[in-house]
DNA sequence: AGCAGTATGACAACATGTTGTCAAGTTCAC
DNA sequence: GTGAACTTGACAACATGTTGTCATACTGCT
């Protein structure tokens, strides 16, 4: 939030210009989605749905029926979560379980004519925001954008700092052999 | 239904493929949060504490001791959430509540020294992933792609979509002014 | 001074994510 | 085939965010 490197609020090291931008980023990505977040519960609550509801909504519209494990694993969260979501759903009458051939304990869920035009209706709200902001952001930068988010994304995920610094323990700093994003 | 007239006079990219890139550039955010959140959480757990836990104690640590209402105000979210928070670190023994000679019924939630200890040990944490980090991205384009996310994120609040796409009531289209952010 | 409006904390209800556990279905090595 | 290992759904507990409501403290206008 501050873009000021702020030298170490509790006297931390030494600053660092290249890991303090990294800071920076961090702060404008939490941000950033804070303010998505919002706007995509408005939007969905436009139409009587939530966040969540659209995720799943739009990945059996997508990739056709599919079992909540599957969702799960496509959005990378547990499968607890999506069951949750999906049975609301077909309480809602906006999707339904059938008959899954390939495993009997896991059927495949499939949407409803009422839950196809209520996707529908939401992705193109979706895409109205999409267009609607365009104009405003040069599309070279906003691809170049989201090539850094990734590689950032991929970064924070491979960076696992060894949980004992109150061991005397000291592995030897994160292996990273990634090229240097552009 | 956007208004915009999308000029793509022949030869130039598809009437949506800037949309398209805002899209890219959702994603991406949605993904690259997730993996930061992930990585905070493991970063916060190895010191027993949490993400928004973490989050109180920086905001006391860095602008000193303050009300729930200003934190809550400071990190955008709501009081309640962050007084069930600072509940929990006056619990446990992090932080306590001081009187407020301004406020009488608000109390300045100040960190103990255990508070400042733990605080300290997470933000060398953080730094460390920053720079473990930060040689593997251009410290230019990382500070391009946040500037991205800073207008991306602004753009995003101030769109607002008619409630009513089927009503027969039509506002006048978002009304976005600001600059093309490069 | 007094009164209306706002800010704040407390409490409740809920949405959505997590982990953990268990039983039953599926898969794979042998 | 068979049995071990993995997958899956169901259920429970919890963390963390939200909104809503209420009583009280503070603030500002007249």
């Amino acid at each position: 939030m501050p873009r000021e490197p702020d030298p170490s609020p509790a006297g931390v090291a030494p600053p660092d210009s290249a890991a303090a931008s990294v800071v920076e980023l961090a702060w404008a990505l939490l941000d950033a989605y804070t303010r998505m977040k919002a706007a995509s519960d408005r939007l969905t609550a436009a139409e009587g749905q939530s966040t969540p509801r659209l995720g799943v909504l739009r990945e059996v519209a997508v990739h056709g029926p599919s079992t909540v494990a599957q969702i799960a694993r496509q959005r990378g969260v547990a499968r607890q979560g999506i069951q949750r979501l999906a049975d609301e759903l077909v309480d809602a009458g906006l999707a339904r379980f059938t008959p899954n051939p390939a495993h009997q304990r896991s059927p495949l869920l499939a949407l409803t004519r009422a839950g196809r035009d209520v996707t529908r209706r939401l992705l193109a709200r979706q895409d109205a925001v999409a267009r609607a902001i365009a104009p405003h952001l040069e599309p070279t930068s906003v691809r170049q954008a989201a090539d850094v988010l990734r590689a950032f994304g991929e970064l924070v995920s491979s960076v696992d700092l060894p949980g004992g610094m109150r061991g005397a323990r000291r592995r030897p700093a994160p292996r990273l052999t990634g090229r240097v994003v552009r």
